[in-house]
DNA sequence: CGCTGGATTAACCCTTTGCTTAAGGAGTAT
DNA sequence: ATACTCCTTAAGCAAAGGGTTAATCCAGCG
């Protein structure tokens, strides 16, 4: 299976023609043909079946296609990182879970980059925590936030750098009765993530899978919270505007207020870019120290970065 | 560049050692040291250099590195996509903009599954407008729901599926004066994206960038307008629990409320699977109805997906 | 039936990949 | 300085990639 290959066989599917895809790469029909049979050999499908009307792909084609299409975009874009590469700003990648990356990561990294004098471009991706230490491993980021990670993975440098007090939140109109373990729960993603601290608390009260919904970020899950739907757990210094305008109420439980603590990791001390020497020491100044108790607000749309990278799927 | 010569440059950053990497490959040192030479000539860079403690990234490495990574995780996913194809429930994959990711997405698709009898699996990935018929064209995505995309390109099959009104919501404690065009805008990521529904009322009322503000979701640009920060955009029955709650009031403006439409797009009747088909088809059933009007609630953790999907970076 | 457009197969060629062993440098540690 | 480790280069070889032209198959259609 070579990018050749991949990329004739993208072709004929979006085209549906191995005609007009000869005619796309500019050379002869049977090329083609070949590069679709050495596909079909290897995967042991047929991948594209002529029809009336094209080649149609069959069910393997279709898983097939959206990776290989994305296999020949990012030979396409190898090319053009690397020969950006000099001269350029350093680039650093962040690893962060779903808690952190709603709220702190973008203006942490604002203000890191501000701080760099723009002469690093920083960016910012989701993973579960059980992901984290894996994608520093690989190189995959440059540094991660988020719970401790250490024992999961040896030789990586993981120490703590905030420490904050995870509560459980409801509705002030509501009364919440009974074992905890019973209640409605809405959670943002992290919820469904056993390795985040709302997970671990969530194992210690006993919460079933099927008392969990999950919604796609934390104030939503709040804000149904609010309407009496259940309950929610937070950060305490995040959920305080809607604890301020009584949106709101802290829930006692068994084991909350939990104290919890982010922590950084990276590579050890020698395996470190300069970049990620840079981030992890502003971590620890008072400047990021602020940005983590009240991230407070939005980003310009100059600066604005999704989240996570979305290409295309997998 | 071949994904062999990607595989050994990526095993040799990871690693640390080109011996390391030529181990773990079963192969000799040289075969690596040759795939590396290959890559480096083909880039005109050094991409490693050798170094007292291992080898190390040179800028243009650093950014060869995830790519190449990906490709490679890539294809061995591609095997396994072609393999578990057959026997197995058909895909279907749908884009969306970020308003329809956060709240109708997973609700959406939830009901759909439920509905077919698990025999699509149905996933969701979020894009920008523009990015929209692109996707669907290449077939990446089965079906894309959002704005309107017809002109954008030929050949597309966009009939509108749901009516709402867009307005503009702000804290019910503050007066808002003064043109709209210099109130702080408080958004989620739709007020990047020149094409969404929000980006085309903020062009009318003449809103200049740097009176906006980004914030990752919907739900937390609403939060911090609630605190008085300053104003939102919001579809009115989205919206409806924070304004029944009196957490936010609608503010009129001269152009708002302004009515939009959400449209479903997909390739013309004879290219289009039968999954999406189906999609198409449950979108104008009541049921769906119902779900965009009032998506409410999460989904049980087994079910949730993240609204993109996460890899790496590219 | 026979024609025709389009996909495939066959036969052949050259280039590249990918692997080996052997030898050469370059840096580090003892 | 010497030995050791590790990366690189050189030379050679089998295999696969990737291309061509010519022949073959196959479905739709007059």
């Amino acid at each position: 299976m070579t990018l050749g290959q991949l990329n004739a066989f993208v072709l004929v599917a979006r085209l549906g023609s191995v005609t007009d895809a000869a005619k796309a790469l500019g050379v002869s029909e049977p090329a083609v043909s070949q590069a679709l049979a050495a596909l079909r050999q290897h995967h042991g499908d047929k991948l594209l079946i002529k029809r009336s009307g094209g080649m149609t792909l069959t069910a393997g084609g279709s898983r097939l296609l959206p990776i290989a299409s994305q296999m020949v975009a990012l030979g396409a874009e190898a090319d053009a990182a690397v020969r950006q590469a000099n001269g350029v700003a350093a680039r650093l990648q962040l690893a962060v879970t779903s808690e952190i990356a709603e709220f702190v990561a973008n203006p942490l990294l604002e203000a890191f980059t501000r701080r760099s004098g723009n002469a690093i471009d920083a960016s910012s991706g989701l993973a579960r925590t059980a992901e984290l230490p894996v994608l520093i491993t690989n190189r995959l980021a440059d540094v991660a936030l988020g719970p401790d990670v250490t024992g999961d993975a040896g030789d990586l440098d993981c120490t703590p750098i905030f420490r904050a007090s995870l509560v459980v939140v409801g509705s002030p109109h509501c009364r919440h009765q009974g074992s905890p373990a019973h209640w409605p729960w809405l959670l943002d993603p992290a919820g469904a993530d056993p390795g985040s601290d709302t997970g671990r608390l969530l194992a210690r009260l006993g919460v079933p899978d099927d008392a969990i919904q999950v919604f796609p970020n934390q104030t939503a899950a709040w804000s149904a919270a609010a309407s009496g739907g259940g309950v929610s757990v937070a950060l305490e210094h995040l959920v305080a505007p809607q604890l301020r305008r009584h949106e709101l109420a802290v829930v006692p439980t068994r084991h909350t207020p939990m104290s919890t603590c982010w922590y950084v990791t990276t590579l050890p001390t020698d395996r470190r870019t300069g970049a990620a020497n840079s981030l992890r020491h502003f971590l620890t100044t008072p400047a990021a120290m602020h940005v983590m108790r009240a991230p407070g607000s939005g980003v310009p749309p100059s600066r604005f970065r999704p989240p996570v990278y979305v290409t295309i799927w997998s």
